[in-house]
DNA sequence: AGCACGCCGACT
DNA sequence: GTCGGCGTGCTC
C-alpha cells in the first residue's frame, strides 16, 4: 500500500502539517513526490490542493481517505525546492502552501473548485426541476447551482450530497486572470452623456474618464477620489463598461549572443576574480563577499566568471534588487548569452513569468537574472548565485512567506555546492561581520575604474536657510548650482530621502493635522488630484480650505513631498522640463525604466526622486546632485536608518561623478556636524562600519542577536492588546519551565508604530534572540493561541523595518 | 478555515 | 418535546 504525506492549500496555521493520504492504484505508477493533487479534507470531504511531500509504503490504508486526481503528471517542484519549502516554512513562520506559492510562478497555479453532478439516489418529487437541469449540465459549479434554484443553499446542498442525490467533485482550474489589469471605458460619447440621468459626481466621474480616454479602474478611482460603486452604477446605466487590459508583456529577449568579446580585468579585478574563481572550483558552497567601492567594476568579474559556468554546461542565478532600476543587467547578460538567459521580475506578465521557469527547468536557460524572486528559478545544475548590493531592502520580502533572499541564496548554494558571492559598495553590518570573522571569505575591490572622480560635497545648513528667511525645500546654493548647470547644458538630479517626509496639512491654529480615518497616519496631499490620500488604505478625500476642527482658513502644508518639491523648483526654472519619479508617479513599473533611458537621454533636465532613483544614477551629463532631508532617516528610531543613509548617501556619491565633469553634491541637512555625510562622502566603509557595529554591540541589535517580531492584527484594539499580552505571557511561562535554555529578551507588547492600519488594531512584541532551533519551537507553541476571526498573529524574523 | 458535536433558550 | 444559537475541537 503506498502511502502519500500531503501538504494542504488554505490551512491554518496551527493545523498545516503532512497528512496521510492512500495512493489508489492507478496512480500509483504516475505519482511522485512534487505533484499537485487533490484531495478530500475535514468532516465535509471539500476538495482541497496538496502537493506530495512524501511517499513511503504503508501498512493499513483503511485508515486513509484517498488521493482524488493528480493533476501534475510529472512534478512541479523538485526535491531541492521542497527542501527549501521545510526550511521557509520552519525559518519563516509559514504554511507549507504559502512556500509552495512562493516557489511556483503565480501563473502555474491552479484554484480547485467545487462542483456538483448527479448522484445514485433520485431527486424528490419538489426537486424534479433539478433533473432537468443535470440533463442539460451534467457537471455544474456550486455557485450555478445557487445562482439557478432559489430553495437551494449551502445547507440543503450539503444534505443533498449526504443522502447521494448529489456527489460533490473537483474541478481543477488554471487561474492567469490576474495578467489583466481592470479598466474601464465609456461606451457612449461625451455630448450624449445628459441623457442618462447621472448625478452630479456620476458625470463628474465620467468626464474623466472621457478625459482621459480609457484607463484602470484604481486610477480612475485615484483621480477621482470616486468609490468603486460609482464606477458600477456608470456601467449599469449603461455609460461605460469595464475591459481587461494586458498587461506588460516581457521585453523582447535576443536569441543570439551578441557579445563574445573576452572580458579584459584590471589587476585588482582579476586578483577578486581569482579568488572566486578558486572557491568556485572548490565546490564547497560556500559564501564570499565581494566588497568592490562603486564603480569598482564589479560587473566585469561577474561577466568572466559567468562565462565560466555557462561553457561549463552548469547554471548561474543572478539577483538584483530592482529590475526596473538596473536594466542595463538584464542588458548586458542578454546580449552575451542570448536565449541562455531567463528573466523573473514582478513586471513581467503570468504567461511570460511560467514561459521562463519552464525554460529553466527544462535546461533551456540557464542564467536566471531577476529580483529577489529569482532565487526560485529552479535552474539545473546550480553552481553559482550572485546577490548584487546584497544590503538592499529589496531582498527581504515583507508579506508571507517573510524570506529574506539572502538567507534562501545561502540554503542553496549549500544543497548545490555552488558559490554564493554577496556584492555591495555599502555591504550589510551582518554581511560584513561575518567576513571579518572568516565565516565568509572576503575579496575587495578599492579602486574605482577608469578616471571617474568623486564629485565635490557641499553640505548646506538648513538650519540657516530658514534663519535666512527661506522656508523652502530648496537652499540657496542648490537653486544655483542647478541655475548653472543648466546653463551649461547639463543635467541635475533632486534626491529626496522621503522616509517619513510626506506634506501633511495642518492648522497652525488649532493643531489639527488631517488623519486617516482608517489609520493611524497623516493623509498626505497630492497636488495632480487635489486630494488627500491614505497611502496605507487608498483612503482619500478632497482637502480642505478650511480646518474642519475650528474652522481656520489658515491650513499650511507641513513637511516635503516629491510634488512640492516639483512646484518649487519648476517655479524657479520655468524653462526646464522636470521628471518626477515616485511611486505615485509610475503606475507601472516597466515606464520606470523608460523615463530613465529618456533622462538619459537629454528628453529632461532635472530628475526629481525618492531613494528609489539613486540606483539608477549613471547618467554622464549629470554634474549636479542635490539630497533634500539627507539625515531625516539617520534620526528616525529604526536601529537600521544610520546604515540606510549611509548606504544612499555612498551610492549617490559615488555615481554623481561618471562623466568627464567633475562633479558637485549638495548635501541639504539640518545637523551638518553628523559624521554620517563626512563618512559618505569620503566613501569610508571601514570608520563606518566599526561606528556602528560598536552601536549594535552596545545595544544588542543584529548581527549581535536575532530580532523577532509577533505583530497581533485585530479589528478590536483590545483584543489586539490581550493576544500579545498573552503570547507575552506564554513565553515567560516557557522559558521559565520547558524551554529555560532558551535565552531572550522582550519587549513589549506594545502599539506598532502604525497603530492602526484599514481598521485593524496592531500591537507587537520584539524579541532580541539567537534564532535557534529551540526558540522557534519555543515562539511557534506561543503564538498558538486562539483567536476570533477578525483577529490574526504572525511572525517576521529580522524585519527589514520595525512597525 | 469549515464542519460536526454538544449543550442551553424560545417555539409549534 | 424540537429547532437553532454559537462555544469547542478536529481535520489523514
Amino acid at each position: 500500500m503506498l502511502i502519500a504525506e500531503i501538504v494542504l492549500e488554505q490551512t491554518a496555521y496551527s493545523f498545516d502539517k503532512p497528512y496521510s493520504y492512500a495512493v489508489p492504484e492507478e496512480l500509483e505508477k504516475t505519482l511522485s513526490c512534487g505533484c499537485r493533487v487533490v484531495v478530500p479534507f475535514g468532516k465535509g470531504n471539500s476538495h482541497k490542493q496538496g502537493v506530495v511531500l512524501e511517499m513511503r509504503e504503508g501498512d493499513d490504508q483503511t485508515q486513509y481517505k484517498q488521493i482524488e486526481r493528480q493533476i501534475d503528471e510529472t512534478p512541479i517542484i523538485s526535491e531541492e525546492m521542497l527542501c527549501l519549502c521545510k526550511w521557509m516554512r520552519e525559518h519563516c513562520f509559514c504554511t507549507y502552501f504559502d512556500a509552495i506559492k512562493a516557489v511556483l510562478p503565480t501563473g502555474i497555479s491552479f484554484t480547485v473548485r467545487e462542483m456538483f453532478s448527479k448522484g445514485e439516489v433520485p431527486f424528490d418529487e419538489k426537486h424534479q426541476t433539478l433533473d432537468e437541469f443535470f440533463e442539460k449540465n451534467p457537471v455544474v459549479s456550486e455557485k450555478e447551482l445557487l445562482d439557478s434554484f432559489d430553495f437551494l443553499n449551502q445547507k440543503v446542498l450539503g444534505q443533498l450530497v449526504k443522502e447521494g442525490k448529489l456527489v460533490k467533485t473537483a474541478d481543477a482550474v488554471r487561474r492567469m486572470n490576474d495578467a489583466k489589469l481592470k479598466s474601464i471605458r465609456l461606451i457612449v460619447s461625451e455630448n450624449e452623456l445628459s441623457g442618462f440621468g447621472l448625478t452630479p459626481r456620476q458625470t463628474e466621474v465620467a468626464q474623466s474618464i472621457a478625459d482621459i480616454g480609457s484607463a484602470s479602474v484604481k486610477e480612475i478611482m485615484y483621480f477621482t477620489g470616486a468609490s468603486a460603486s460609482v464606477l458600477n452604477t456608470l456601467v449599469k446605466k449603461g455609460v461605460a463598461e469595464f475591459f481587461d487590459l494586458e498587461v506588460y508583456r516581457s521585453p523582447i529577449r535576443k536569441t543570439k549572443a551578441q557579445n563574445t568579446d573576452s572580458i579584459v580585468l584590471t589587476d585588482e579585478q582579476n586578483e577578486a576574480f581569482e579568488r572566486l574563481d578558486g572557491l568556485y572550483s572548490s565546490d564547497k558552497g560556500e559564501t564570499a563577499l565581494l566588497y568592490g567601492v562603486t564603480g569598482s567594476g564589479k560587473t566585469s568579474v561577474f561577466l568572466k566568471l559567468v562565462d565560466k559556468v555557462v561553457s561549463e554546461g552548469k547554471g548561474v542565478i543572478i539577483m538584483v534588487p530592482e529590475i526596473a532600476l538596473t536594466p542595463q543587467t538584464a542588458q548586458i547578460f542578454g546580449d552575451r548569452y542570448g536565449s541562455r538567459v531567463a528573466l523573473f521580475h514582478s513586471a513581467m506578465s503570468l504567461g511570460q513569468r511560467m514561459d521562463e521557469f519552464k525554460r529553466v527547468s527544462r535546461g533551456e536557460a540557464t542564467v536566471a537574472i531577476g529580483t529577489r524572486s529569482a532565487i526560485f528559478a529552479p535552474v539545473k545544475n546550480l553552481s553559482l548565485i550572485i546577490m548584487d548590493e546584497e544590503h538592499e531592502h529589496t531582498y527581504k520580502s515583507e508579506k508571507s512567506p517573510r524570506f529574506h533572499a539572502r538567507d534562501l541564496a545561502k540554503f542553496r548554494a549549500a544543497y548545490n555546492k555552488a558559490l554564493l558571492i554577496l556584492a555591495s559598495a555599502t555591504p550589510s553590518l551582518e554581511s560584513y561581520s561575518l567576513a571579518k570573522l572568516g565565516k565568509y571569505s572576503l575579496c575587495t575591490l578599492k579602486n574605482r575604474y577608469g578616471s571617474a572622480e568623486l564629485p565635490e560635497v557641499r553640505t548646506v545648513d538648513m538650519r540657516r536657510e530658514i534663519l535666512n528667511g527661506n522656508h523652502g525645500a530648496l537652499s540657496t546654493e542648490l537653486k544655483q548650482a542647478i541655475d548653472e548647470a543648466l546653463k551649461n547644458g547639463k543635467q541635475a538630479i533632486v534626491l529626496l530621502n522621503r522616509r517619513g517626509h510626506n506634506t501633511y496639512i495642518s492648522c497652525p491654529s488649532c493643531g489639527y493635522v488631517a488623519t486617516c480615518p482608517n489609520c493611524s497616519v497623516s493623509m498626505t496631499y497630492h497636488s495632480a488630484n487635489k486630494r488627500l490620500m491614505c497611502h496605507y488604505c487608498g483612503y482619500s478625500e478632497s482637502a480642505n480650505k478650511k480646518c474642519p476642527s475650528c474652522s481656520g482658513a489658515d491650513l499650511r502644508f507641513m513637511g516635503i513631498g516629491t510634488q512640492r518639491v516639483e512646484e518649487e523648483l519648476s517655479v524657479t526654472f520655468p524653462d526646464a522640463s522636470i521628471l518626477r519619479l515616485d511611486a505615485d508617479s509610475t503606475t507601472t513599473r516597466d515606464s520606470f525604466s523608460k523615463y530613465l533611458s529618456d533622462f538619459a537621454e537629454g528628453k529632461y533636465d532635472i530628475i526629481l526622486g525618492t531613494q528609489m532613483v539613486a540606483k539608477g544614477l549613471n547618467f554622464p551629463n549629470v554634474t549636479v546632485v542635490g539630497v533634500i532631508g539627507a539625515d531625516s532617516a539617520a534620526n528616525s528610531s529604526d536601529y537600521r536608518s544610520f546604515e540606510r543613509s549611509f548606504a544612499l548617501l555612498t551610492q549617490v556619491f559615488g555615481r554623481a561623478g561618471r562623466g568627464a565633469d567633475k562633479g558637485v553634491a549638495i548635501i541639504q541637512t539640518t545637523d551638518p556636524e553628523s559624521n554620517l555625510i563626512t563618512l559618505a562622502a569620503g566613501q569610508d566603509y571601514e570608520s563606518f562600519y566599526e561606528g556602528e557595529i560598536g552601536v549594535r554591540r552596545m545595544m544588542t541589535y543584529p548581527p549581535y542577536c536575532d530580532i523577532a517580531q509577533v505583530i497581533v492584527q485585530s479589528s478590536s484594539k483590545e483584543t489586539a492588546k490581550e493576544v500579545s499580552a498573552e503570547v507575552f505571557r506564554q513565553i515567560t511561562e516557557k522559558i521559565g519551565t520547558s524551554y529555560s535554555d532558551v535565552k531572550l529578551r522582550i519587549l513589549g507588547p506594545s502599539s506598532a508604530a502604525l497603530q492602526k492600519v484599514n481598521n485593524k488594531y496592531r500591537f507587537r512584541l520584539i524579541i532580541k534572540v539567537k534564532n535557534s532551533r529551540r526558540f522557534r519551537e519555543l515562539l511557534r507553541e506561543a503564538i498558538n493561541v486562539k483567536t476570533d476571526k477578525n483577529t490574526s498573529i504572525w511572525v517576521d524574523i529580522n524585519p527589514e523595518t520595525i512597525i
